[in-house]
DNA sequence: CATGAATGAGCGTTCATTCAT
DNA sequence: GATGAATGAACGCTCATTCAT
């Protein structure tokens, strides 16, 4: 039977699992070649670059990449999920530490950013009609919108920044601002980010 | 099925027009023609709208739209050209009729906001690394960059709000913020291009 | 790029229509080309027979193929049409013609039969539940089924032959019988056909 | 392509067998589940299936469907391999039984249409030109041909039926008649099978 | 000048078949 | 032997762009 096709949400297995098979060892291997290459690719052309260009970087047939990852978006999620793990875990820790809920909060955005600037077409994706990428679109929501609803609400009831934001829009807001082409040096997503959250800090008027 | 319609040749229009002139008013109306139907294109499907939809809603041979417009940027800007320059030119006038330089940019910011959430796809195309929107964007940012700039030092210059951001900048992230899919009920590209104002209001804090 | 395509033919074309458009000449002549090659395909590959291999046959794009016949059973109907037609306006001449109505319809089948046995896989397409063939199957029906029923009629009017048998079943059965690798000499589809016949035929016991 | 590999016939097959050595009623075990999983697939999906989607039916692997049937008729073969010994052993039988030998041919044509019928596609699959079912064809003729070939040998000789038609033709005739997508209420193959055969039995008469 | 027929690169996707484990 | 991962040919289809008419 097949193995799992648990998809995009959580292969990850960091429990001790026993290589059922040793055909595994071959498999991973191969997954893993394949999601360096995926990453590489990603990097140069985007999240959009056609299967075969991806295939052909790692050096295996298409199939192999339909056979793991049916889906773009599979393995676009593939691809990112550690650091969207990262991203998610650091949300309460960065709480735990920070001097403050909103520090947490610009810390955490710090790291969000982080990722989506280096994915060139990642936060393209992320807002994209394209139903290919739905799977991803959830994944991402799933797993950072609570972390970052969390963060909101820590600083809100901190009276560091006004209620009134909504973390989906939030994040979106940071995403699209991060859309672009890399290192455009007249723009730097993150100032903009930073003005976003100063506009939201707490005393305001008009 | 074809009708037969095939023999001799056609001997084309001799109807005696005597247009002293006609081959430019001719070719005027079709100009108009030709941005009224992309106009009504891009409505309903995006600036990326495929140009034989175009040409076909203008009742025109694919080819005129190249001769017109070799570029795609070409077609766009030229269909938003009044728009553009409406644009352009409610910026000084706002300025010297607004009771504030930044009231004045706030103003101008919503309309060019306005514009670009109304123009299906047209913010995503600004930021596409696509080269066909290349001109399209130079265009934009030739005619609107200089007047962005010239609010945003008024407003500075009147200490309603802290120097340090670029027109460029500026205006690029409210164009981002505006990608996505339209009418989004949990995402509104105006509440967030509002808290980049009341990010830039602040006196100062981080 | 195109070598050459400049052929020769002529195309005829009995009615004295004008050209309405020098255009249309190539196009028919390419039509013609196309209609010629796509036969020839259909002969030794079967009607399923790729677009591609019919495009470089004919020595022209795929596109073309698509901008002519945008399904593919639009292009086997095409094919096939002059028989199809000849086959429709035979019915009511023969059933004038023939000494009997059951001649007629024998004559009939016996054109019918023809048809099918030389076109490679068109029998097997009409039956295929490839939503592709839709058309084709339609067009098929529409065009001949009143033409067998009629002839049907009037020989069972005439006590020739039994009633019962609707015109597509028959149709359909003659179809099916002349199915198969062309030219079996195990396997005539018409003496089936004329099994099939008689035993619609008047006096029957069990 | 794959040399001989003319298995079909005759995979063992014998009921009580001594598993001395328990390879043996491994192998054995796996055959018939992997029978029992094709036979369930080739109902719902036809005789066309994947391969894949019959391995995974099976639980087993590809490679394992290809060891023990190389080619896919070897597979076809042997799932219906019990179906038409039953029919081929009921042609004598029939013949015995029967009233007489017409009706006992009548008789064996209805059990050798139910099976045709009741497998999804694999009338078709019988007189498909894929070479893939080339020994699926010739092990069904085989079998089959010399029954039918008895049995109308009979009915010519008791002078129930005119002479002329060959068991070959009838087969394919009966074969082709049974193709078609799976009840269509406007179709039933039995009713023109049953033409052919009253077509058979007429005193000659064309 | 305008036309739109033609081109063909490019993409996603499927699946028979092979072969390392 | 059994497994199923890997391969890649093959196909349908779309559309930007060119160019003969």
């Amino acid at each position: 039977m097949p193995p799992g096709r648990e998809s995009v949400v959580s292969t990850t297995s960091q429990s001790g699992e026993v290589p059922a098979r040793s055909k595994r060892a071959d498999a991973l291997r191969n997954q893993q070649t394949l999601l360096a290459a995926a990453a590489e690719v990603f990097v140069t052309s985007g999240v959009d670059a056609p299967i075969r260009e991806i295939a052909a970087k790692a050096g295996v047939g298409m199939g192999t990449i339909y056979r793991h990852f049916p889906t773009r978006s599979d393995l676009v999620g593939a691809v990112y999920r550690h650091q969207v793990e990262a991203c998610a875990e650091a949300g309460p820790s960065l709480l735990a530490s920070a001097e403050s809920p909103l520090a947490a909060l610009r810390q955490w955005i710090d790291l969000f950013v982080d990722f989506l600037v280096t994915k060139h077409g990642l936060a393209n994706a992320l807002q994209s009609d394209n139903s290919g990428f739905a799977a991803l679109h959830s994944y991402f929501l799933d797993r950072l919108l609570p972390v970052c609803a969390q963060l909101l609400d820590a600083a809100v009831n901190a009276g560091e920044i006004r209620p009134g934001i909504h973390a989906y829009e939030l994040m979106r807001g940071i995403g699209n601002l991060c859309i672009g082409r890399d290192s455009d040096p007249r723009y730097d997503p993150r100032r903009l980010v930073e003005l976003l959250l100063q506009g939201l800090q707490r005393p305001q008027s008009s």
